[in-house]
DNA sequence: TCACAGCCTG
DNA sequence: CAGGCTGTGA
């Protein structure tokens, strides 16, 4: 376009500035001095301006402009999280007490739990009395109750006086609980559970159920996990205490053994569940400040050592979770069927990392090995076993560092990434997953949705200095290098959007600082070239300074600057929309775009 | 219903 | 700057 005809559009625009934006009030309004606004914004604003001229904007966003209820929703989400399905689905493991997980394991320790309960089941009969292990939490009580119900029964008939019970009786009750042990330590043996107790010399030597104290405790069957756990035989020898205690309840005794042999093979179950879910948990850290690590770890060993089913029924707690987590994660992460196959880099699962919900089964080879390692340092058997397992960790963290930095950084904690180590796609020459390594000229022509490139985001932003609301056409004609389509003609309305949204609030900004440095008339808002909002405004459109930004813009901001300065001195801004007039008067001062930016490619 | 502007958020 | 969302006008 001509410029002479560019300054004629420029300059009648700038008159119908004046005859229909109220030019007579921009010129000779005088503004209350105190302004109307007295809300909670005005007042924080006034309060935060004392001690600096001009406001940062998250300053003055938090205070000014930011409204109640964003802040309160803010606040809302943090003290109400929302109780979406994450939530529901990831719960904290410390989320209720540990004595009250009703051991919710995993399918197959369920199987093997109901297992043993049908074992005991064949046992009971009618209910009995406790047993005496004081040391046993309510959750073994109810175990011990059921397991010592049937022959409970037969001791409550014998302990409540009667003694006409014969011989033959007691000989055959006996017999049958021996029965009873000997059937449960074949389906043990037949599970493969207790290996390292059940060949058939120690079965030989397992107790033979007589009433002496000295040779049902020291049976080898027990003696074989007080070998391997020290702290089972702290239990073994508060169970010998009990033992001794209750010398002449025979037969509580024998039912509390295979309740101890019950609850040995439960722990152990509850073990290998967790040794399980290793396969597939994040992997604990060495680092000390890793929670994770500890609260993870003390269970497990505490799990055998205590045999404590509330530290199991924690353990059980937190490895039913994880599956889930699990289940649910793959189904929000891979979006890409295919990629889980890929032999991916190993992903780092620590709880709080956002790739936790990952799960690749085909990690197995190091999960498994990382299972191991950590299940030698539990037993606490072998130092060889604790260096595997730091060696192990190092790897293992060292490849988390290498998964960070060649994977995308993760936005959030509910972004959920597929990391893969790029190397690895390439060498696999998978062309469907091909990721190719950033480089700076790829940078430097960052494509924008098919199309539109930096440098079109840096003519749209000198055209702002001319046209605040451009039209499609004036568009297309700017950017006819660009393949339009819908998709890009939002993007670039998306633009303008966003440089009016910055436009608009420096100028609400500095309308408000001026109100509260006392300026009373609104001729003394004035925008020149020198002034604080010309450079943030030039800064944001025109950061190379390379540009020479026409006077024109500057009358516009100006005027912004005063409709905004009258709108907040009289307390429109009270109104949810108040900003719509001042986007009614300022979409009318748009100028023509010079022809440069019409027949120039966008570089 | 669609396109667009504006607001909010990351 | 982009995406989601809502309100509005044609």
């Amino acid at each position: 376009m001509d410029p002479s005809v560019w300054s004629k559009v420029m300059y009648s625009s700038s008159n119908i500035c004046l005859d229909s934006c109220s030019a007579e009030h921009l010129s000779s309004f005088q503004p209350n001095p105190v302004p109307s606004n007295s809300d909670a914004q005005g007042v924080s604003f006034h309060k935060d301006s004392e001690s600096t001229k001009i406001l940062p904007e998250s300053d003055y966003y938090s205070g000014a402009e930011a409204q109640g209820s964003s802040l309160i929703c803010s606040s809302q989400l943090e003290l109400n999280p929302p109780r979406d399905g994450t939530t529901r689905r990831h719960p904290s493991p410390a989320s209720g007490p540990c004595g009250h997980h009703d051991w919710n394991l995993s399918s197959g320790h369920q199987a093997k739990r109901a297992r043993v309960e049908n074992i005991i089941k064949g046992m009971t009969g009618s209910p009995g009395m406790h047993c005496a292990d004081g040391t046993t939490n309510q959750r073994e009580e109810e175990e011990n109750e059921r397991i010592g119900e049937l022959p409970l029964n037969q001791e409550h008939i014998e302990g409540s006086g009667s003694s006409s019970t014969s011989l033959m009786a007691r000989k055959q009750l006996e017999s049958q609980q021996q029965q009873h042990l000997r059937q449960l330590r074949t389906k043990f043996n037949h599970t493969g559970e207790v290996t390292e107790t059940t060949d058939s010399s120690k079965e030989e030597k397992y107790p033979t159920w007589n009433d002496s104290p000295d040779t049902c405790p020291r049976d080898a069957f027990t003696d074989s996990y007080c070998e391997s756990e020290s702290s089972r035989s702290r239990k073994y020898q508060g169970w010998k205490k009990v033992k001794l205690i209750n010398y002449f309840q025979s037969k509580p005794e024998r039912i509390k053994l295979m309740a101890d042999v019950l609850k040995y093979e439960l722990s152990r179950a509850v073990s290998r569940s967790v040794d399980s879910v290793f396969k597939s948990m994040p992997l604990l850290q060495s680092s000390p400040n890793d929670e994770g690590s500890v609260e993870t770890d003390s269970p497990l060993q505490s799990s055998v050592a205590k045999d404590k089913k509330t530290s199991l029924s924690c353990c059980g707690n937190e490895e039913v979770q994880v599956p889930d987590v699990q289940t649910e994660a793959l189904s929000l992460v891979v979006q890409k069927p295919r990629l889980d196959r890929l032999t991916l880099q190993p992903r780092v699962r620590a709880q709080n990392h956002p790739d936790a919900a990952l799960h690749d089964d085909q990690n197995n080879h190091t999960t498994i090995a990382h299972q191991h390692a950590l299940r030698c340092l539990q037993d606490g058997r072998s130092e060889v076993g604790q260096t595997k397992f730091e060696m192990f960790d190092a790897h293992w963290n060292s490849v988390k560092v290498r998964s960070k930095v060649n994977s995308r950084s993760v936005r959030s904690p509910q972004t959920h990434t597929v990391s893969v180590d790029p190397m690895l796609l390439e060498s696999l020459c998978l062309p469907h997953v091909k990721i190719e390594p950033e480089s700076p000229v790829k940078n430097n022509l960052y494509m924008l949705n098919e199309g539109l490139t930096t440098n079109h985001l840096k003519k749209a932003k000198l055209m702002f200095f001319y046209t605040r609301y451009p039209s499609s056409l004036v568009l297309k004609m700017c950017f006819h290098d660009v393949q339009f389509t819908r998709c890009i003609t939002s993007q670039l309305i998306k633009w303008f959007s966003n440089f009016r949204e910055f436009y608009y609030i420096q100028m609400e900004k500095f309308a408000r600082h001026a109100l509260i440095e006392g300026v009373t008339d609104v001729r003394g808002l004035t925008v020149g070239r020198e002034s604080e909002l010309f450079r943030a405004l030039n800064m944001h459109y025109n950061k190379a300074n390379d540009f020479q930004v026409p006077d024109r813009f500057l009358e516009v901001a100006e005027i912004t600057l005063r409709e905004f300065y009258i709108a907040i001195s009289m307390g429109k801004d009270r109104d949810p929309s108040w900003k719509k007039a001042i986007y009614k008067v300022i979409c009318k001062l748009d100028s023509d775009v010079p022809a440069e930016f019409n027949s120039h490619h966008s570089g």
